[in-house]
DNA sequence: CGCATATATGCGCATGTTGGCATTTGATAA
DNA sequence: TTATCAAATGCCAACATGCGCATATATGCG
């Protein structure tokens, strides 16, 4: 049940545009992610991510969900209303300057990287702040 | 049209809880209302809520319409989307501890005042802060 | 004009938020 | 056990925010 507190908490959570931007991504793509796919696709530091993903699992926005060293966030669905009706919201935002439109690409290219629908490698990334961890992922990537 | 930027600041706006208590009334009533009446029903100071108003304003949520001495104001309607999920959420938010529920009540004695569907008075309220400013309303009370 | 009144705003202070970096935690595999 | 790696976190500085108060605009009226 959200009250009018968790309902402000919720807004404020989603005022960053980090955090919009996530939201955005899995309302768009209906999947939850980890963290490392998600590192990818924003262009982001690991530990910003991190943070800001935790931001918005306290304010009852995502679950996650851990599968051996990967944590899986999701998009909590329904709590009566609120959260379905800001989804709905969110997909309607409008992306002429190509900021979601930039994510969404980098997104499906790392998604095409997982094997049985699951993130089998680590942050492939190394523009924004090379924060590379794998340095040889095993990836056949063609 | 609504991009992520202004949609970061429209959810801004909305993570404060005076903030969100104004759009409340102003989705449940659907009608727009003057600075003074939103004081009384706030029961918070004038100065206060003036302030958040515009906050409202510039994020892109209200419109004002200046009536003489009375500035009116609404939602914004249907921009595209975001503005109307939002508004539906808000409406769903449940009350258990009867904060809206208390701002509720004191606006439908508030808008009992009004005369030909306009404000004709100023404030009335005395309890948050004494910021009385019409010491003999015109008000037959009963 | 001069006064009353509805609304807005500049300032100060306490508090909260953001991103950066280093480091830690926790799980897998050798 | 040790190495590896995904994710989380503690600390810091810069910046933003919210509220209180006093005061300023701006409109209406006599």
């Amino acid at each position: 049940m959200i009250d009018p507190t968790s309902a402000s908490a919720i807004f404020k959570s989603l005022s960053d545009l980090t955090r919009l931007r996530i939201v955005r991504l899995l309302v768009v793509n209906q999947t939850e992610m980890c963290v490392c796919e998600l590192v990818d696709a924003l262009n982001e530091k690991q530990y910003n991510v991190s943070k800001q993903v935790k931001i918005l699992e306290s304010a009852g926005i995502l679950e996650s969900n851990k599968e051996g060293r990967w944590i899986y966030y999701g998009l909590k669905q329904n709590k009566k209303g609120l959260l379905d009706s800001i989804y709905t919201g969110v997909a309607m935002i409008e992306d002429k300057a190509d900021l979601f439109t930039s994510d969404q690409k980098r997104v499906e290219a790392r998604m095409q990287l997982r094997e049985d629908g699951r993130c089998k490698i680590g942050l492939v990334q190394t523009e924004n702040g090379g924060t590379v961890s794998s340095d040889s992922p095993r990836v056949s990537h063609g």
